[in-house]
DNA sequence: GGAATAGTGTCTATCAGACATTATGGA
DNA sequence: TCCATAATGTCTGATAGACACTATTCC
């Protein structure tokens, strides 16, 4: 039985919506291999750790991001043997959806649109691929979970969510038809009883992420 | 940087569809640790091989499954320090559907009810948890996507595919209703023209799985 | 003809999508 | 008063779920 001992990374897809675009943390590498490229932070396992546990600490010392709000997922696993030209190294992806916070201080870690980054710059190893992955779970997620709220502050209004839905599906919402379905959806939001008026015109209703872990009816992305 | 090699390991959630049960395919444990107790099929990785080709080849060594019809994809990477007492082991699980085929040949290699093993069986490692969310993915998938298809012979009928939806999610669907809305679904079956009369009665048209990749509109489960 | 299973049809409550109107606060 | 945005309401076509009937083969 072969026992072969191979490198385990994990690799962070950090998605937020920022500045009106998803906006990914990418990382640029100064070194080779793939000097002056973009890639995703991450780093090795320890040898006594766990893997959501090496991603939360590898999300605090690469990217500078402490905040519990931030919800964590695994993401996919990727192994092929040549993906890293020094050795064999099998990387567990993990995908983590923010609000818009600021980044580590590094000059080396920084928010990026995501259309940037996917169709045209310089990317380090597959990150590309693990990138686009972590994209489409995203939007996947956005329809059959309330993980929306993930990219929000924790008060938010039902505008500031809309938002967020078309941003990262890239597609016009009906106000109407959005704001009926959301605040009919159970465990979706709850409302904190306050109101803000920093969109201006008249006050929007505030809510919380209520504790619902899937949303019934789901949310569907148009026209497929 | 610390780098930290450790074991990367394959393990397979083999799920089929034989005697009206949802089965699993089991690997005796004859050896310590664990020995006398129900595991995973599952072995190391190469050096030089990619994931889903050690998926495949220890489909082939492991299960004696080299079908191509069945339908094999990655399901979740494990990887808590102690889960295998010998050495830190980090395991890649893939998730295979099959048509009831005969396994291995070996003694060591069988089918199993599922809801023997996740309930009560005694199970080696983390095995128990990989199981139930492979379980897990399969039920999910049936709602939004043609997988059922993987668990039919090449042709089949609607009331066995059908079976198949029931016996997964365990709940009795509305054979008209179903009848109405797998036929109606896109990609889903394709008509071969030919009938057969194997559950007696009147023929019953033979279908084949047709190449659509998801499900529009999806299969929903009843009463969340 | 009877038994067994396949396939089609109908009705209704609910929901998604399109669209109009009223409400509320700030300048 | 005007402007900007929030919130609610209405209509319609599509669909899911409940249920009844017709069709085709074998015995």
């Amino acid at each position: 039985m072969t026992d072969a001992r191979v490198a385990v990374t994990v690799d962070l897809v950090v998605l937020t919506v920022r500045e009106q675009r998803l906006s990914a943390l990418v990382w640029w590498r100064d070194r080779s291999p793939y000097a002056e490229s973009w890639s995703l932070p991450g780093g090795f396992i320890q040898l006594d750790e766990d893997l959501p546990v090496a991603a939360q600490r590898l999300m605090a010392e690469r990217a500078g991001l402490t905040d519990v709000r931030i919800h964590l997922e695994q993401l996919a696993t990727y192994g092929y043997p040549d993906r890293d030209p020094r050795q064999r190294v099998v990387s567990v992806a993990y995908l983590g959806l923010a609000p818009d916070l600021p980044a580590s201080t590094r000059a080396q870690v920084m928010w990026r649109p995501v259309d940037g980054l996917t169709v045209k710059g310089r990317i380090a190893f597959d990150h590309r691929r693990i990138l686009l992955d972590g994209i489409e779970r995203a939007r996947a997620k956005l329809e059959y979970s309330p993980l929306a709220a993930a990219f929000c502050p924790p008060e938010f209004t039902v505008a500031e969510l809309r938002r967020v839905y078309e941003i990262v599906w890239g597609t016009p919402l009906d106000p109407r038809n959005f704001h009926r379905k959301v605040t009919g959806a159970r465990g979706f939001l709850v409302p904190t009883g306050t109101t803000t008026t920093r969109d201006g015109g008249r006050p929007a209703r505030l809510y919380r992420r209520g504790d619902a872990e899937s949303l019934h009816p789901p949310m569907m992305r148009p026209t497929w």
